[in-house]
DNA sequence: TGTTAGCACTCAAATTGTCCGAGTGCTAAC
DNA sequence: GTTAGCACTCGGACAATTTGAGTGCTAACA
């Protein structure tokens, strides 16, 4: 689709002081604001055709122009530029990411925590995986008599720990015959292929003390699935309440979408390389028409993944956000290899 | 204050009737409603004197009754009677709260969840904490050449661990020398005595290794500290959002405020023993005026005490949420107080 | 052919007026 | 102390009206 130069900037105009208003924007507006002098009848006709085209939307007949989906998609494809970010903001995401947090999971959930407080916006995120993730190393702190945490390593660098309880008290050659198990049954297996049916068989072969190694077994076995499935984290709801009347006042409705893990990996899943923007009936979820989504995959040491990404109205200021996630999002990918490779 | 047994009928009819429906209550409907044969007349002329003592509201002339906050208040002391909780439910809060979990955390958060959903409210709950908690054990898992784990945990049964890293390698006599600042600047230590300073004299204590220490110093001062400040843990907070009305549309800033901690952990720490009930306007926050509170302590081991309690709005079923909150209470300072001698 | 001024037109939002009915307060009678 | 009856009040729903922003169209112009 080939637009005259003044409909591109016409369209420009519209769509960033839409952004900016969420007012509908009306021909008199634009003629001050362009620096192109024609009379507001001329914008009009121009406008009608970009309505014409589907570009631009009338709420109702004697209102000014909105937007469609096509009308940011173009503007962000065509349209935005690709603004570079001013140090200053290059360094408070800096700032934000900050090194000092030691775990892949610390890094990313920090991200989306200062993300979401720089954009306002609510953000998502998973931790990366790689294509075989595997079981590295397993650790036993033993707490109480009866009690110990089980602390999970896995090749991706994930650590997570859990404290589990045992009926019967613990004992050295108990401790030995878990790692045992561990070491036969649970290092360096593919961590997509545990299930609970494997804590079934490991557990059969400890030969008496079978009902002792249960609570162990299930405990590693459930970090295992945990730390297989790919989590979502979601951070700065309560800014989708900011922003309510954008979503059409339904915006309960969204946080709602919001907290179901699935469709969200979904969507992270879907995110190609470099940034993806998903434009208001553009997402594949309804509860997301009036929402735009901004995602970014980082890389982790060339073969792991994860994906980083905001959910803001469809009037989000794409110019400045979409460089901000994909900058913040290389940082997330850089830090997080540099923590797994001092290792 | 003392009432005429039909005024408490009345009252209490308007209470229970408002509680279900949302709506002012009129005359007409209590008559049927109530099983006292008088007029609607003379049911009007005791609701004049029940709003006149400033236990009934009249949202505008011509409208039905609505309870204040005094009404509500003398319903839940006087009339509501002490529901039994029948024994299905029951058997629903001890599922809820299953004693699979190992951790008292893990108790805690699992019971924040259950509540949240089983009332349809937001759940605040803190850890417990005792008088004089004090640093128990400190132990370290190496996880690679530069990193590891640091597990801490308290005399009141806290775990808390996180991954640290250090810029130098880790070698055995790094870890012996860090076991033994533990040993002597934290083991028995109270937690209340640790501050920012605290990492300053013991690192300077380490000579030669101090700046090797320096991130694991830190990090066990950050667990400390975090394990120290009774952290609020929020659950349901969509919940609010499903009675946007009955906040009178201002679901938003009541949930901005759930989300400070601060706040929210002053209040609880106000609750006295039992269950207790702060009913609209009675609470200190005026971001609560529209909302009610019902908090219980639970105690641990008879020393230690904790506090779970659910935020809805006023018009909230006191009769059957305040004993299931009292059972819930109970049931976790049981369990936990159990996982603990356990140990 | 593109641009402009002018004007009629449309429609949402705000304003006003009217009516309805639920529910009250009051009074006089019981 | 209770009741029936009645006038009264006020919010909510609805329609009519006004206002103003903004458009679309057309005829004239460069």
């Amino acid at each position: 689709m080939e637009l005259s130069p003044r409909k591109q900037k016409i369209l420009a105009a519209v769509v960033e002081q839409y952004i900016k208003t969420g007012e509908p924007v009306g021909s008199k507006f634009l003629q001050s604001a362009l620096d192109i002098s024609v009379s507001s009848a001329t914008i009009r006709n121009e406008m009608a055709e970009l309505a014409g085209m589907g570009l631009l939307d009338q709420p109702h007949t004697s209102a000014g122009r909105v937007p469609t989906t096509e009308g940011y998609r173009y503007y962000v494809d065509h349209l935005m530029g690709d603004r570079k970010l001013d140090d200053s903001l290059k360094r408070r995401i800096e700032a934000g990411v900050s090194i000092k947090n030691a775990s892949p999971e610390g890094v990313i959930s920090k991200a989306g925590e200062f993300l979401a407080e720089l954009t306002n916006c609510a953000t998502v995120s998973t931790i990366m995986s790689g294509k075989d993730a595997r079981v590295k190393r397993v650790e036993f702190v033993p707490i109480g008599s009866r009690t110990g945490m089980i602390v999970l390593l896995t090749s991706n660098g994930i650590i997570k720990s859990r404290v589990c309880r045992s009926d019967t008290d613990l004992n050295s050659s108990l401790l030995e015959k878990f790692y045992n198990i561990v070491k036969s049954a649970f290092i360096g297996l593919p961590l997509d292929e545990i299930d609970a049916a494997t804590v079934q068989t490991v557990v059969a072969s400890a030969g008496s003390d079978a009902l002792a190694m249960i609570p162990f077994v299930t405990t590693l076995s459930d970090l295992i699935i945990e730390s297989e499935r790919t989590s979502v984290m979601l951070e700065g709801q309560s800014n989708i309440l900011h922003h309510d009347s954008d979503y059409g006042h339904t915006a309960h409705e969204l946080l709602d979408f919001l907290r179901r893990d699935e469709p969200l990996s979904r969507i992270l899943a879907e995110s190609r390389d470099g940034v993806d923007v998903r434009i208001g009936s553009e997402n594949k979820f309804k509860q997301l028409e009036k929402s735009s989504v901004i995602m970014a995959k980082y890389n982790v040491d060339g073969d792991k993944r994860g994906s980083i990404g905001i959910i803001g109205p469809t009037r989000i200021d794409y110019a400045e956000l979409i460089p901000s996630v994909r900058y913040l999002s290389d940082l997330v990918g850089k830090i997080i290899t540099r923590i797994l490779n001092e290792e």
